[in-house]
DNA sequence: AAGTAATACGTGTATATACATATAAAAAAT
DNA sequence: ATTTTTTATATGTATATACACGTATTACTT
């Protein structure tokens, strides 16, 4: 659906401005169609986040720090999301025995297990509704880098 | 910033996944850059979402339903946030004598005078920070409608 | 070694989202 | 005309964000 459609507006002050709000609406759209997915697994999209993290070092730990340093979203209280995490049985939390004021964090198998699960279904959910192309994908990573060139 | 220097990933499963973790990325970043100009104002992101609204009926009214379907997220409870603007006294609400169920809101001279001060300093941003050029821009724009063709 | 600064994490608070439910009014159905 | 359904908004609850501040621990300075 076109842009002006969605928020029921025509006038633009500048495409650089338009895309703007084509970058929040699209991201909104997004955010959406994953938090289906993961309704069923009884996860938020950032507790999902946290956890596709910690795979990477699977099964290793993770200190708070890290976690963050690599969340999409970089304001993302970490803390708080592994208090949830930790309830749910997904992710284990002790203190470092080399820096006490680190937390090392580590995926459970159960949370293992749903994060594949998860993954499954969000890979199946853009098969079927993201259908750009390859190429046209690169060329919009390469334009949303430029985008954000003076970060 | 290259994305894979921002959350510290190089590997993706394909650039259509890519583009989703970029677009997510970028409308975080370009939201936390217009928070950073509307903080002087002591108004978020939605509130001064739901006055750029207003302000194309202004000097008339809207309803909250009107006000909701031109938001750009489309969760955004709008009635909280108009609580919020009436105690700023940016906004009046009141009850519609035609249908007794609609509330119909406009913007105060308060509110309409803070909306244009707070947007010349968001165009002024604009300006210093998105770069990228017109051409360019409008490719965006046409290369996230179509990663967002099936919506 | 003692004092100071920096770091890592947790917590408090206001605001927002997402979703379910409640309430009142209007519209439609019988 | 009464009942039922729909519509418009408000509200309750759990989670998340943004930001300030608190606390414990480590690193640095002298």
């Amino acid at each position: 659906m076109k842009l002006e459609k969605v928020i029921k507006s025509t006038h633009f002050t500048s495409d650089r401005q338009k895309a703007g709000l084509n970058i929040l609406y699209t991201a909104w759209w997004l955010k959406t169609l994953i938090a289906g997915e993961l309704k069923k697994y009884g996860i938020t999209n950032e507790q999902y986040n946290v956890m596709r993290v910690l795979k990477g070092k699977h099964p290793g730990q993770m200190c708070v720090r890290d976690i963050a340093s690599r969340m999409i979203e970089k304001s993302s209280n970490v803390p708080r999301l592994m208090d949830r995490l930790e309830i749910k049985k997904m992710i284990r939390r002790s203190t470092s025995t080399i820096d006490k004021r680190e937390t090392v964090i580590s995926l459970t198998s159960v949370g293992l297990h749903i994060l594949d699960l998860a993954t499954i279904d969000i890979n199946k959910m853009f098969e079927r509704v993201i259908i750009i192309s390859e190429p046209k994908a690169r060329q919009l990573n390469e334009l949303l880098e430029i985008y954000r060139e003076n970060e």
